[in-house]
DNA sequence: GGCGTGGTTATGATATATCATAACTTAATT
DNA sequence: AATTAAGTTATGATATATCATAACCACGCC
């Protein structure tokens, strides 16, 4: 797998829960005070986040970092 | 949990599952073309590592990147 | 003692994550 | 048609992850 191709299956993951957690993605960025133009890239895979900025997304949404991963 | 308890946390998961693979900090490097200075850093909670990066590291020890986090 | 290996810490340079803002599209709604 | 909300994309600024290098400590070994 490529790093392109890790990055959009990551970003997929994180919409896919935030989703499921009928957040919006406005609504997480409120949460967490980050930029949705940040989240947007992320779950698109156009960037790479960092660790807290998982966390920080995975606590807005009420799931665990792991399962962004699984 | 504040993100320095986090990233320690996060840290000593990482070297936790490095060790039980039996590679030293310098020979993951290696394989993962690291700056040793780093992987320390972030073994030690004083570095926020993005998401590629857990993965080479994830990679070179064989685990999955979701092990760092539970 | 001296030497090599693993690990830590410090410093300056470069790459990039995030901030801040703006413009735009699409869809829903009134 | 106009408005509002969600999401995308672009740009320039700032913060920080990583690179590159050096110095250092602790340890085991010769």
């Amino acid at each position: 797998m490529t790093e392109k191709e890790f990055l959009k299956k990551l970003g997929k993951k994180i919409a896919q829960h935030r989703k499921a957690s009928n957040k919006t993605l406005v609504d997480v960025c409120a949460v967490i005070d980050m930029e949705k133009t940040n989240l947007s890239a992320i779950e698109n895979g156009r960037q790479n986040a960092t660790s807290l900025t998982l966390k920080k997304i995975a606590d807005a949404i009420g799931v665990e970092v792991a399962e962004f991963f699984k």
